[in-house]
DNA sequence: TTCTTTTCTTGAACTTGATTAACTTTTTCC
DNA sequence: GGAAAAAGTTAATCAAGTTCAAGAAAAGAA
């Protein structure tokens, strides 16, 4: 859990007393490979922070295809905000990737944690600010690069990470079919 | 100025005094079409909320083409967050689609706000989840939809805004060239 | 109003990536 | 360790959308 604090640390100052109330708020959790944290139809009841291992948020489109729309990764927080806000049935399915350990933020405990640590409102706009702005850089990379130059411009900023996914995860999040990204790699050798 | 007032009202409660403040903190302007807030490679220097109008952010791509990322209208916020936060050059442009009324958030008060109205931070917070919610949609939006469902979609949701845009920025906005904006339209009628 | 600039349209040739289906390889599980 | 399931490959055909170029229409400015 100690991932956590250094990772809110490095964007507002907390006191000791805020730490012990954040590590006594959340709740440490593992979950193996392939569980899942959300599902289509179900209320999303807490955000999720990854202190190790890898996450995806998908769901199935109208051909019955899972559509990867976002991966999460250590130090990422992972949930839908939309249905987490309104608590209204969720569209997405967020899943583990690879077994992984998680700090839980339940949605029922989130606004004793604001009360008690009022800085983590400024924490999470931050954090929200940076994940909104990754958002618009990713539309921008699907308008302005084909298929092929966004699977290199992805495996040159994460080689290491292409070795952990299936590649038709890595297809669906690019927005392309696998059989497409086996042509991209056929290409290479 | 009212309208922002009654805009931050329905996500937080404010006090009087914590409205005197933001109306004492924040600046009313009035700019006219075409004029611009940002350009590329200035630091976004404010936050802008739209009290009535048109704006647009856009960037110029490698062949020189302008991509509209964001349209915003009446009651929403409109920067480029990173440059604002991390003092950086932006990629970006900011300009006026139509001549309109705006509420100026300057980089150099806006913590004399969250600290004289804390509130503030959760404010941002809630409309930053909304904002990030919503561009993860539209990818969602590029990945299942063709460009001519796209265009239907828009004119369904906002058939008086199609209106008030040129077609170019539209197009670009979806996705698309001008000229398949063109044909989309000729088999319509 | 008239001239100029900006925006929109049309069509032909071309490119990117989807679809389908059969097959191979790798992983998982008992 | 072997069977079954999941993941990845290959190739032919097809559709969505781009590019280029030339002209028409609309909007702005003088």
């Amino acid at each position: 859990m100690q991932r956590l604090i250094t990772h809110i640390s490095k964007f507002v100052e907390l006191t000791e007393e805020d730490k012990e109330a954040i590590l006594s708020i959340m709740q440490y959790q593992q979950v193996k490979k392939k569980e899942h944290l959300l599902r289509q139809d179900a209320v999303c009841n807490a955000n999720y922070f990854i202190l190790k291992g890898c996450f995806r948020r998908y769901y199935i489109d109208e051909k019955g295809n899972e559509q990867t729309i976002q991966f999460a990764i250590d130090n990422w927080w992972i949930t839908d905000y939309d249905s987490l806000e309104r608590r209204a049935p969720s569209e997405y399915f967020i899943q583990a990737v690879e077994s992984s350990e998680i700090a839980v933020l339940d949605k029922r405990v989130q606004e004793d944690l604001f009360q008690r640590v009022p800085v983590m409102e400024r924490y999470f706009r931050l954090v929200l600010q940076r994940a909104y702005a990754a958002s618009v850089q990713r539309i921008r990379y699907i308008y302005d690069f084909s298929g092929e130059e966004r699977y290199n411009h992805f495996s040159d900023l994460f080689p290491e990470f292409l070795q952990r996914i299936p590649q038709y995860m890595l297809a669906s999040y690019l927005g392309f079919t696998p059989e497409f990204l086996s042509k991209i790699r056929a290409k290479k050798i």
